[in-house]
DNA sequence: GTAAATTAGTTGGGTACAAAACCAATTTCG
DNA sequence: CGAAATTGGTTTTGTACCCAACTAATTTAC
């Protein structure tokens, strides 16, 4: 029994009734038809999964996407790699020092331009990210399932829509 | 999978030409295709673009959801109040100091339980969640935009599904 | 009726993140 | 050219979050 805590007041008030007024019968108002809300509550879940499947593979799942985007694009700089990754710069300063010491990547100076640093993967770190796709998979795989075959493309488009075009209005 | 745009990079890097292998294209590999990838982006970008809608008003919209569902379940105990939401109760700890201290909610010791408590707004609590609740429709009807109305319905029911039938697995 | 288990909430430790201030290298421009 | 603006990366600061361990109140079991 690990993180159900999104559900968990459920079962656990079903045995001890109705002691105040809002158990397991909360009432949401607006925010029951709200998308930003549910988008919080569904990728907070689904993270928290991700850590349980992660949990074998002694990396934290949030290194993964960064490990997958250097293994792709070798050389890559810091800046583009927490704008690919949707982070902020400074997000990663301590994420990739703690993998340089692990041993999973190099950071090496460019001859060009000798502020950014060029990172790509080792023999090490191309193990890991293999160990942890194998994870990532079967994180993805249940998402799926959960979706549906048929709704897949399109959710994910919607998604896509989201991350790009919101915050460009003003 | 093209796609140039999950970041603003691209007309950041658009200015300054090909410094190094990895700008405006980065590939994502089959993180391109994965939708926790995905989840987390628009989420974030959809919770900071609520950061920015809710700038005019002087509370955090974190606070938001708390603010509403107990409005909704004037009553409600911490414990309840974080599962409907999503966080862990230690995380309302704090949160619900600082509404008490800004003099937005009252707790009060329940008569029946004297561990728990019952959780109610304030008038000056009311208002507050009038202002944000401007800010949230505000910002939902941009989401809305976005998704097109058609896809909304099944959208949204889709994020619900994940939130609860992800994790479940094991 | 008391000891053990459970429950509501808090505390402490740790991670992940963003924003702003900063440094150093580089580019732009007068 | 040399001063100013820009850019890559780090540091600092502050917030949000989880988990595990804890305290106090309450319920269960013997």
């Amino acid at each position: 029994m690990k993180q159900e805590s999104l559900s968990r007041s459920a079962e656990a008030e079903a045995a001890s009734p109705r002691k105040n007024a809002a158990n397991e019968n909360v009432d949401f108002g607006p925010l029951a038809n709200w998308v930003g809300f549910h988008l919080r509550l569904a990728q907070t879940a689904s993270f928290q999964a991700f850590v349980q499947e992660a949990r074998s593979v002694d990396l934290s799942p949030g290194r993964f996407a960064t490990l997958l985007l250097i293994g792709r694009n070798p050389g890559i700089s810091q800046t583009a790699l927490a704008a690919a990754n949707g982070r902020d710069k400074s997000t990663l300063t301590p994420i990739l020092e703690d993998l340089e010491r692990r041993g999973f990547i190099v950071r090496e100076k460019m001859k060009t331009d000798r502020r950014s640093y060029q990172l790509t993967l080792t023999d090490a770190g191309k193990k890991m990210l293999d160990q942890l796709t194998v994870c990532a998979k079967r994180h993805d795989d249940n998402l799926d399932r959960i979706i549906g075959p048929k709704d897949r493309a399109k959710f994910l488009k919607i998604l896509q829509k989201i991350a790009t075009e919101i915050g460009r209005g003003e």
